[in-house]
DNA sequence: CGCTCGTTATCTGCAAGCAT
DNA sequence: ATGCTTGCAGATAACGAGCG
């Protein structure tokens, strides 16, 4: 197990909260699609990044890079399992006790989004799924089929305790309605009449993960655009260091030059 | 093209902790 | 005591890269 020399073994809101920031803003790693030779060091040095900001965050569990990099897998399973349910839900499934999805979770779909869409498409191929009213591409819809009752309790449960730090309304089902299919946006029925709901649901999700990718390289430009600042000005205050520097050089020449010229006075008349 | 290798994803079962 | 939840370990599948 992890080693947490006694304190909590639970990873805390804090670090979860810590770990999907951190996905937002490399959503390649957060797929695990860094397959290339290259993108395997990037993905190592990134999960070691990653180990110390969780490690040093007060509260929670301590783990390894390779423990961490386990519970973001296993947390994007069970967030597939979760969602996987409420679809069969949705379709007209009665499965009590299947818990919208927080809001943690609603962003974590949005970074995945688009490469759930990729590594399941050989599943949403090869199986019939049960819905069979809907588009078969559609990979976050096709997990499998064959969920045995552990798993199920496990993803009904999965990451409730994320909703720790947030407000009750996460669980409302209008909030997990609202997560791909806004049924108040009034352009919803006359773009289902054009469009397959399906194809809109891939779009939302993936202008989600624009969204977020976008504003990851808003704050990232926010924060280059200080540290230019910096830089200026410290260039400006070490232009006026050398300034004074150059004054300070002038200042002992000519001093030096009265003492000698001083000093050879003396010396005539001693003479 | 097919094989091997290394990494990551996924599945399953177990253990610890907690609530009743 | 019992059942549930959560996290972890291990096994296996899947994938991409490199090589002959």
């Amino acid at each position: 197990m992890s080693d947490n020399n006694g304190k909590s073994r639970l990873v805390s809101y804090e670090q979860v909260k810590s770990i999907i920031d951190f996905m937002a803003q490399h959503v390649e790693f957060a797929s695990g699609n860094l397959r290339s030779l290259e993108a395997r060091h990037t993905s190592k040095r990134l999960w070691e990044e990653l180990a110390k900001i969780l490690n040093s965050c007060r509260g929670g569990t301590k783990k390894t890079t390779d423990g961490w990099s386990k519970y973001w897998s296993d947390f994007k399973n069970k967030l597939k399992n979760k969602v996987w349910l409420l679809k069969r839900k949705k379709a007209g499934n009665s499965l009590k006790g299947v818990r919208p999805l927080t809001k943690m979770e609603k962003r974590v779909l949005a970074i995945l989004g688009p490469y759930y869409e990729k590594k399941k498409s050989k599943d949403a191929d090869s199986h019939s799924s049960f819905q069979n009213n809907m588009h078969p591409k559609v990979k976050l819809e096709t997990f499998q089929e064959t969920v045995h009752v552990n798993s199920f309790s496990k993803a009904n449960n999965a990451t409730r305790r994320l909703s720790g730090g947030e407000d009750d309304s996460d669980y409302s089902a209008e909030s997990f309605e609202g997560e791909y299919t806004n049924d108040n946006d009034s352009n919803a029925p006359a773009l289902q009449s054009i469009y397959p709901k399906w194809l809109i649901e891939v779009e939302k999700k993936r202008a989600d993960a624009e969204l977020i990718r976008a504003k990851a390289e808003e704050q990232r430009a926010v924060v280059a655009s200080k540290t230019a600042e910096a830089s200026l000005l410290q260039a400006e205050a070490l232009r006026r260091l050398a300034d004074a520097a150059t004054t300070q050089a002038e200042a002992i020449t000519r001093i030096a030059g009265i003492l000698e010229s001083r000093a050879q006075r003396n010396s005539m008349l001693d003479l």
